[in-house]
DNA sequence: GTTTGACTTAGAGCGCACTCGAAGTTCTAT
DNA sequence: ATAGAACTTCGAGTGCGCTCTAAGTCAAAC
């Protein structure tokens, strides 16, 4: 485990030295190693991984990145499916297409949803807390 | 549709003449006629549901008090597993049984893992919040 | 009386998101 | 030099929570 790393030039995008493995990206996000190769087999980065000349995966600052907000998306519920869309529309977007203005809506629309699953579990959570409320209060006899 | 019902007397256990039909407390509830039934196999339910004379299910208030709670339990990704535990430590009261101290402890363990899906789910509302910001800032060059 | 439609059962099927297995290669440490 | 850990690919397997199908019953509407 190399933590030297020599601060790679901010926009670099080929992959150099201080670049992580799949095992240090994986423990970073919280996920396994599995899961992000499974990420990548679906289409959901940006553009290919490097490889050091073992043809191990090196990570980028900006892979880490990408893969740091896409496990945001995840975590709020948004289908494989709907990320890989907006993986597709940041890579339409490099070719020089404009697809902002897709990607926003994109946003926008799972804003809107992300907002009633708080609305839904925050309710919920009121229920659950009214219950144990009223289970110590009975145990609570004073 | 029956609208008229003549208000089953609070506590009442049998099913009686005001209760509804799978039809209409899937509709109330939001699921599915075939979720409930799932349920049903499943023993989440605290007891049996009653039965019209034609065999067709019959739900009290009391039953929908239940399954309003269950939903939420759901809602709040609780596992099938752990609310049919829940529902046996219910049973078992019913017996004579005190299971009162197992069921808050089950319900305070899964308060506190939906606190931690809030704030999860709030931190990456901010991040994608961010992501928005940055887009329409950019359309917006004043 | 016949049709329509909601209900019943038992069991199979499905979609999603991983998760794992196998067999082979490469890095690291001694 | 060699052992063991970590990586590679490809494809299959798993767990969860529904979701649907088929064949049949029953009640009400026309």
């Amino acid at each position: 485990m190399t933590l030297t790393a020599p601060a790679p030039q901010p926009g670099s995008s080929a992959p150099g030295l201080g670049d992580l493995s799949i095992a240090e990206v994986a423990e970073r996000l919280g996920i396994s190693a599995h899961t992000l190769r499974y990420y990548e087999r679906e289409g959901l980065l940006l553009r290919p991984v490097g490889r050091a000349s073992s043809s191990h995966r090196r990570y980028t600052e900006a892979d880490l990145t990408w893969l740091g907000f896409l496990t945001k998306l995840r975590l709020t519920a948004m289908p494989i499916a709907r990320i890989k869309e907006y993986a597709e529309l940041v890579r339409r977007d490099a070719t020089g297409e404009d697809t902002e203005p897709e990607r926003l809506a994109l946003l926008r629309d799972h804003r809107t949803a992300v907002l009633a699953q708080l609305d839904q579990i925050t309710q919920s959570l009121a229920a659950i807390d009214f219950k144990i409320a009223s289970y110590e209060e009975r145990n609570t006899p004073s």
